[in-house]
DNA sequence: CTGAAAGCGCTTACAG
DNA sequence: CTGAAAGCGCTTACAG
C-alpha cells in the first residue's frame, strides 16, 4: 500500500510510446518493431514493472488460475494431491488459488462463489457423501470445473477418483488368500466417500470369497490416534484377529504402535495391512502391506483434463477416470523368513 | 468460458435500480433503504449473481488475498505451516494464492513479481541462504510482506522463524547430560537455513559442554531416505555412536528403521532423537525425543502480523519474532524401565 | 508497426 | 437514499 506501484502507463511515458505499445512489447505480440520492444522491456526492467494481475485478467477474461478448493489442508493425502496438481501447473504457466472449507458445507459454498473472477478453472474436492445437490447449486455456471474423489455424476463435470472398493476388496482378499480368517477392519470418517468404499469392498470381499470367514468392525476417523485407539481396544478383546486392515495407512500405523507397544509381534501374532501408500508405510517395522494409490497421479490427471477443458473452451473430452490402486505386500501382513531374522 | 457469466449489471436491469445501488446493497453499505436492499439481495439470488473478483479490486484496491510464496507444498512442515496460515485466512476471510518455487530462484523471482494485483500481502518462506539479495530485489515494494524462516534481517521485513540453534543447542546438551559421549548428527541441505542452524547448534552444545564428547556428523536431506542410508553407513562402521542426533524426524525415522531392521535395539544400544514433533514421532516404536516446534504457531502469528501490516497501511509494527522450540524427552533417547517392558 | 479509444465489471466520490 | 459518471490498469479490435 504505502508507496503506489507503477504501471504500464509509467513505462509508456518513460518509453515514449503508447501503453498499446508497451502492452504488446510485454506480452511478446508480433507486431511490434525489435528496437521498440528492447527499448521497452528495458525500461520495464528499469522501472521494475510487474503487471496488475487483476486488471490484466479484467481485461483479457484469462487469469492464469486454477482455483482447487478442497476439504483440508492437511496430511499425507492432500500434500500428494498438491504436489501432483502443482507440478502441472507449473508445467503451463499457472497459480494455485487454495481454499479449503473445513468440512463446511457452508463454507464450502462460499469458497466456490468466490472463485469467479480469480480463476479460469475449478478443481473440487468433496469426499462427502451427503447433499450433492447442494455442491452443483454452487459450483459457478461459467467454469471449467473438474471433481476428484467426489461421489458425484454428473455428466457436466468429469470426475477422477480412486477406485476404493476393488482397492479394498483386493486387500481383503489377500489377507484371506494368506490364511487369515478372523479380520478387524478400521474404518474411516462415516460421510467420507473413500472411507465408505473400502468398507464396503471389505464386506464384498468376505461376503463373496470369505467362506465363512468372520469380519470385526471398528470405527476411526483416519488419523493416528484413531488407529491406537482400534488397537488398544482390539488388545483388550478376549481374542486378538488374525489380521487388522486399517482403512489408512495412519490409522494402521497408530495400531501398529498400540501393537509394538504391547509386545504383539507383527505379522507372527497379528497381520496388519492399511491403504494409501504414503511414503513412511516402507519406514516402519515390519513394512506395511497396503493398497497403493498413486494420488499425485489423480492430481496430476484432473489438473491436465482441466487445463485440456478450459483451453477447448468447454468442449469436454473424457468424463473422467477412476484409478486403480495396487496390492504391495510387505511384511506386515505375511510371516516370511525375512520377517523372522530381526528378532 | 460456456455461457457468458451474469453481471452486476444484470442485477440492477432486473431489480430496477442503478449498479451503484446493487453494488452498495450486496456491500452492507448503509446508504440503502431497506426494501431496495431486500429486493437486491433476493433478485442477486435468484440469478445466483457473484461478483466478479477481478473487477471488484481493480476498483476497490483490495484482493481480501494473501500470497504465499514456498519453495515446496510437501510435508509435514509445509502442512502445518499452512494450518496456522489457513487458520487465521479464515477467521478474517482471507483466501490464500499459494505459489511453490521448488528451490528454484528463477521461479521464485516469478512467483513473488506474479502477486501484484493478486494479493494484498506476501507471506515468504525462503529458507536458503544464498543470495539475499535476489530476494529483496524481487520483492513487490508496495506489497506488504512478512518473511517465514527466512535468513534476511532487512528491517522493511518482519521475520517470524524458529530459533534452530537454541532447539539443537537444548537436545545435544540433553544426549550428552543423560550420558552419551559419541553422538552421531545427520545433517539438513547444506543450503538450507534451519539445517545450518542446526547444525550449528550441535556443535557448539559439543564444544560449550561436550567435555571431550566427539561428534560424527553424516550428511542427509531431511527426507526418511537419507535418515535410512545414514542409518545404514552407521551399522556399517566400526562402533555405534551412543546416540544420534537427527536434524529433523523424517530423517530420524529413517534411521530407526534401519535399526529395527538391522535388530538394534534403541535406546539399549543407541539413543536417537529428532527435530520437529511431528504427529508421527509418538506413534514409533519406540517413540521419538524431538525438540517441539509449533510450526503451526509459526505460521498463525506469521499470518496474524501480516494482516495487521495491511490494516495499518504499512505501519509496522514489531519487526518479529522467533520461536523457542522445547525439548520432548521419549523413550528413544532415555533407557527407562518403561522402556525395557516391551520386550 | 503504432496509437486512440472502447471496454472488461466493479466501487466510490459527487450531486442531488 | 439514489444515480450518472469517472476511474481502477490493463488488452484488443479498429484505423491508419
Amino acid at each position: 500500500m504505502a508507496k503506489t506501484a507503477i504501471t504500464i502507463k509509467d513505462v509508456a511515458r518513460e518509453a515514449n510510446v503508447s501503453v498499446a505499445t508497451v502492452s504488446r512489447a510485454l506480452n511478446g505480440r508480433h507486431n511490434v518493431a525489435e528496437p521498440v520492444r528492447r527499448l521497452v522491456i528495458e525500461v520495464a526492467r528499469r522501472l521494475r514493472y510487474s503487471p496488475h494481475a487483476a486488471a490484466r485478467s479484467l481485461s483479457s477474461r484469462r487469469t492464469q488460475t486454477v482455483g482447487v478448493v478442497l476439504p483440508d489442508l492437511h496430511g499425507e493425502f492432500f500434500s500428494e494431491l498438491m504436489r501432483g496438481i502443482d507440478g502441472v501447473a507449473r508445467a503451463h504457466g499457472q497459480h494455485l488459488l487454495i481454499s479449503s472449507y473445513h468440512g463446511d458445507q457452508e463454507q464450502q459454498g462460499v469458497a466456490l462463489q468466490a472463485m469467479r473472477g480469480r480463476v479460469d478453472g475449478l478443481l473440487v474436492l468433496s469426499p462427502y457423501t451427503a447433499n450433492p445437490d447442494f455442491l452443483t447449486d454452487n459450483l459457478p455456471p461459467a467454469l471449467p470445473t473438474v471433481l476428484i474423489n467426489t461421489p458425484l455424476s454428473d455428466p457436466r463435470y468429469p470426475g477422477f477418483s480412486i477406485d476404493d472398493h476393488a482397492g479394498a476388496l483386493a486387500m481383503t482378499r489377500h489377507l484371506l488368500d494368506v490364511g487369515h480368517r478372523r479380520i478387524a477392519f478400521i474404518g474411516g470418517p462415516g460421510q467420507n466417500y473413500d472411507a465408505r468404499e473400502r468398507l464396503r469392498g471389505f464386506r464384498d470381499a468376505l461376503a463373496a470369497y470369505g467362506n465363512g470367514a468372520v469380519g470385526i468392525e471398528l470405527p476411526g476417523d483416519f488419523d493416528e490416534a484413531s488407529g491406537y485407539r482400534a488397537g488398544r481396544s482390539l488388545l483388550a478383546s478376549a481374542a486378538l484377529p488374525d489380521a487388522v486392515f486399517a482403512a489408512n495407512d495412519m490409522m494402521a500405523l497408530g495400531c501398529l504402535y498400540a501393537f509394538n507397544q504391547a509386545g504383539i509381534h507383527v505379522p507372527r501374532q497379528v497381520a496388519l495391512a492399511g491403504f494409501d501408500d504414503i511414503p513412511l508405510a516402507r519406514f516402519v517395522h515390519p513394512a506395511l502391506t497396503t493398497m497403493q494409490v498413486s494420488i499425485a497421479g489423480l492430481g496430476k490427471r484432473a489438473m491436465s483434463h482441466l487445463l485440456q477443458v478450459i483451453d477447448s473452451e468447454g468442449v469436454t473430452g473424457t468424463s473422467g477416470q477412476t484409478v486403480m490402486p495396487t496390492l504391495v505386500v510387505r511384511d506386515s501382513s505375511v510371516v516370511s523368513p525375512s520377517s523372522m531374522a530381526g528378532r
